[in-house]
DNA sequence: AAAGTTGGCAACCGCGAGTCA
DNA sequence: GTGACTCGCGGTTGCCAACTT
């Protein structure tokens, strides 16, 4: 027990039985049981009547991270980490906002994605997650890498339209119109500017980029849009890794697989 | 096979906002 | 107005399994 604690035990007499840590099925099932016959709310009261010894903070966290009947377990679909850098671009940390159009999920594993997954490319291009040259590079190389396994995991059966494009989460249906990640309408790009400055629009439209996975390859974002988004960037200084492509080991097999090839990659370091 | 390293995730902490007496 | 209390959020930590050497 460390002094914290300590130091607050003649206020609360019983705290020193407070425990800590890993939760246990019967806690659990204690949680379970009381929330479901008297709902959430009023945690630390909760934690007492309930018989957990358990602040009631950490009882709200264990319901709504874990035991809170939506909760939806398992990696994260293509779909759901597409939304993630979309959001994410529009509100940046706001990670309750984020989760609230991923059902299912979890603002605390919203934020463990972004932290494990997304901050690493980050960090292995050598530059801030947060910056407009990581954007960049997200929305021309990344999305649609997203985007092709979204293709691919779609049933075959499922139609090309818009509204039926992302059956997997009922997120995508309230992300609707306008033209945040639309191609420029001037030169069908995505020039840098939508990212930062459209993107603060009212909503996010996936199925603008989602129906382009089709072109070919060099009329795709990169090669379309990406001289925009490089002139943009032209005159900063990107502190991409000073080694040749084929010694970077930028990405594991996974990440090839879900990020950026080499290809695309060097179009970037380019 | 063992030791060291890395990645993923659950849980904790501190802080600020809201509510109420 | 204010202090106590609760809640929710974002940042951080620590554990453990998987991977690498």
């Amino acid at each position: 027990m460390n002094s914290n604690s300590k130091s607050s035990m003649n206020m609360y007499e019983c705290e020193s039985e407070l425990r800590r840590g890993p939760w246990t099925l019967e806690e659990d099932n204690l949680l379970i049981q009381y929330v479901s016959s008297h709902g959430e709310g009023r945690w630390n009261s909760l934690a007492k009547f309930a018989g957990l010894k358990r602040t009631g903070k950490s009882c709200r966290l264990r319901w709504l991270n874990y035991l809170k009947p939506d909760i939806k377990r398992g990696n994260l679909t293509p779909h759901e980490q597409l939304l993630i850098l979309e959001l994410h671009s529009k509100w940046g940390n706001r990670w309750s906002k984020i989760a609230q159009h991923l059902p299912g999920r979890t603002d605390n594993e919203i934020k463990n994605y972004w932290r494990t997954r997304v901050q690493k490319q980050a960090r292995q291009l050598k530059v801030d997650s947060n910056s407009k040259k990581f954007l960049e590079a997200i929305r021309t190389f990344w999305m649609p890498r997203l985007m092709e396994k979204m293709e691919q995991n779609s049933p075959p059966m499922s139609p090309p339209s818009s509204s039926s494009a992302v059956p997997s989460s009922p997120a995508i249906s309230q992300l609707a119109p306008p033209d945040s990640l639309c191609p420029n309408p001037v030169n069908n790009s995505y020039s840098s500017n939508i990212l930062l400055e459209q993107i603060s629009g009212p909503s996010v439209n996936l199925t603008a980029v989602k129906n382009q996975p089709e072109i070919p390859v060099e009329e795709s974002y990169y090669n379309v849009g990406f001289p925009s988004c490089y002139d943009d960037m032209q005159g900063q200084e990107i502190l991409l890794p000073d080694c040749h492509v084929a010694d970077i080991d930028w990405f594991g097999e996974d990440l090839c697989s879900t990020f950026w090839n080499t290809d695309e990659l060097w179009q970037f370091r380019k």
